[in-house]
DNA sequence: GGCTTTCAACGACGGTCGTAGTAGGTTCGG
DNA sequence: CCGAACCTACTACGACCGTCGTTGAAAGCC
């Protein structure tokens, strides 16, 4: 049951996230990082976090020097893509298209992201009418 | 610490989904759609997440009866809306622009999803131009 | 070479989640 | 009236998550 393995925690998250601001780093770096954003949490438990996301496949580490350099194996994309996917099958189904709806109606857009929407509209439209 | 208090388990909400389905239901009743839906799981089970979704206060219920009527006090869209922001705040950092763009990309919509797209995206435009 | 700092490994603990059993009360069919 | 069926309350338990302490080894410092 339950093939839902190799979840990333929220707090597991915020570990990942340093390593993709800041690139491969050592626990120390992460720590001082977090601290930095007001995040007060012990040495042992990013080392925890850094163990167990190796673990579970979404971090790599380098052993060959004293203090392991971590790296994160996964990225913020395919992650937004694997949380939006569960939240789509959880929440409506596996229909992902009344999620997306929802979700346009409900967010302010700035400008930019504006047009963006606008030419990927567009794109969808050409699509549809080329079947 | 941690803000997040009240959240719905995977198993939670799909006796949620059940209630949302049917209406008020007693026990027996969401375990039966349950079982319908090829989900085997024991009666006690469904009752500790009915009990815990009451006091998480998902769901209340009526105790006029023998058997309780539990009623859903949250819609389908206002738990997406919840789960929504808690993704946008973990991955986009309250940013959900960019989470809807990402989503646009990588969604595949029906014809009549593409058209309520168009009008939402009309509507965008012209409350845009209307600044 | 001893003292201090740094590091990873391991264990632990309280909380939540998924899952269920047991106990004890009510009700219903005969 | 008695047993069968049904109901809720309570307890439990293993997995996982957030959190950290301890421990022992390595490295750096003087």
């Amino acid at each position: 049951m339950s093939e839902r393995q190799y979840e990333v925690g929220n707090a597991e998250l915020e570990v990942i996230k340093v390593l993709w601001d800041l690139g491969p780093s050592t626990v120390r770096d992460v720590l001082n990082h977090l601290h930095e954003q007001g995040r007060r949490v012990a040495y042992t438990t990013v080392l925890t976090f850094l163990t167990r996301l190796e673990q579970k496949g979404h971090v790599s580490s380098d052993k060959s020097n004293v203090a392991y350099v971590y790296r994160a194996t996964v990225s913020r994309r395919s992650l937004t893509r694997s949380r939006l996917h569960t939240l789509v099958e959880d929440l409506f189904d596996g229909a992902p298209g009344q999620l997306a709806l929802q979700l346009m109606r409900t967010t302010k857009f700035t400008q930019t992201e504006l047009e963006e929407l606008q030419r990927l509209i567009e794109q969808l439209d050409t699509k549809q009418q080329q079947m």
